[in-house]
DNA sequence: GCAGAGATTCTCT
DNA sequence: GAGAATCTCTGCC
């Protein structure tokens, strides 16, 4: 699908990125889901952001390439993945923290070593879907094993603050966590699950 | 050369 | 709700 969304706008592309169907094949199995919950971070002047004041180094090298990069990064022995919008100029991304289940379950129990709880958080969908850093750093979204395509619409989407960041200042109360309201596949939160799952 | 932190997860209380 | 597990990179000595 065209990316291009993904050029200006890191919140805007944040919010369009609700819905849209992720797929990865790893290992020559394909896994893929819905996005229900990410989080953009806006760089230079965002104090959550690993990009933050212009800092660069050899772990964050990525989010300096252009929009469509896969920028993976760990901590704590786990990986967490973002889609890098924008230019060099505007290190931005997107943190996709959650997706809902579509194809692959039986590989996600076995990647995950348990039966539920596959994909409800960053750390947790890209051990399900078999995302590493040393694979899948720095490659190009739809050029190679992680694809975007077009998914489902959110009902509603619901702001919140983002998870984790709770020393970041003013940062740490922006708005910039986005996911499908009434979809019970998202990190934290306990969510009553809407019967159509929040999609329209 | 090493201490410490981190956009996390799991388990137990 | 708190604490441990666990891994890489950064920053400072």
């Amino acid at each position: 699908m065209d990316l291009s969304f993904m050029e200006h706008d890191t919140l805007a592309a944040a919010k369009a990125m609700l819905g849209k169907r992720l797929t990865t094949i790893v290992e020559g199995v394909t896994a893929s889901g819905y996005i229900t919950e990410v989080e953009g971070y806006l760089g230079i002047n965002d104090k959550a952001a690993h990009a933050y004041g212009g800092r660069r180094t050899k772990k964050n090298e990525m989010m300096y390439r252009p929009f469509g990069t896969i920028y993976v990064y760990t901590m704590h022995g786990h990986h967490c993945m973002n889609f890098i919008t924008r230019d060099a100029e505007s290190p931005e991304g997107i943190l996709i923290r959650a997706v809902e289940p579509i194809e692959g379950i039986e590989v996600m129990q076995q990647r995950r070593g348990r039966m539920d709880h596959l994909t409800d958080g960053p750390g947790k969908l890209t051990q399900s879907m078999g995302v590493k850093r040393e694979l899948h750093n720095g490659l190009k979204l739809n050029e190679g094993p992680i694809i975007i395509t077009e998914g489902r619409t959110p009902e509603a989407i619901v702001e919140s603050k983002r998870i984790g960041i709770a020393n970041k200042e003013e940062a740490s109360d922006y708005l910039y966590r986005f996911t499908v309201k009434g979809n019970p596949y998202v990190s934290k939160d306990r969510v009553k699950a809407a019967a159509n799952l929040g999609w329209s």
